[in-house]
DNA sequence: TACACCTGCAACCTGGAGGTTGCACATGGC
DNA sequence: GCCATGTGCAACCTCCAGGTTGCAGGTGTA
């Protein structure tokens, strides 16, 4: 999940996915200097890390993608997690330094 | 950032430097299957991340690296600001939807 | 019907990330 | 002094993520 972020071309989709709302495959990468394809397989990886989703979009022709904003928190959670030991950890050094002399 | 962290190696190693505390190359690659040298490098890519840190570990031979708690914090605050950004989307649309007919 | 879009699939190319090996240098213990 | 250990640098290899091109299939609109 974090390996799908890392990616600026995705980070930026995740970002405009957010501030724009569902949009198309087409409309997303009308602005972005790679092809369609380029987009639509880091919507591809995305969906895969689940951040994202395929709206319906009707049974029409547009597919839209939505975001899944529950990973989001995932990931956040994840890093509290890690800080968090990071502390527990650093308490532990210093009451065995306090005790050792 | 989320680069450095992606790969499924650096993020162990976040995590075990987060439990353990600070600790030398050599010490870090005893377990890992890969070699010293593989581990100097996702050290280096961390570090040039900004999410650890060289410590002195004395003048002598033995150098150990720590973690750097502000730069998960940073992560962190990123994420929130996307979900955020991501719930006054939805709020514009449902205004607008609300409006429109 | 014809045309304009949007989409999906597959083959193909290329640069760099991840890894290894080998060697040289410094430091600490005997 | 000698040896073990921790480290740094550089050349080299391999593979896959990111990207492109080309084509075929659906779906609205005139």
């Amino acid at each position: 999940m974090f390996a799908a972020l890392g990616d600026e071309t995705r980070l930026a989709l995740v970002a405009r996915l957010c501030a724009a709302g569902p949009l198309s495959t087409a409309r997303l990468a009308e602005g972005a200097a790679i092809s369609r394809q380029a987009i639509a397989k880091h919507l591809e990886v995305l969906a895969g890390a689940g951040l994202v989703r395929r709206g319906e979009g009707g049974p029409g022709r547009e597919r839209r993608w939505e975001i899944e904003p529950r990973r989001l928190d995932e990931a956040r959670r994840a890093l509290e997690q890690i800080s968090r030991r990071w502390d527990e950890a650093l308490e532990r050094l210093r009451a065995a330094v306090e005790e050792e002399p």
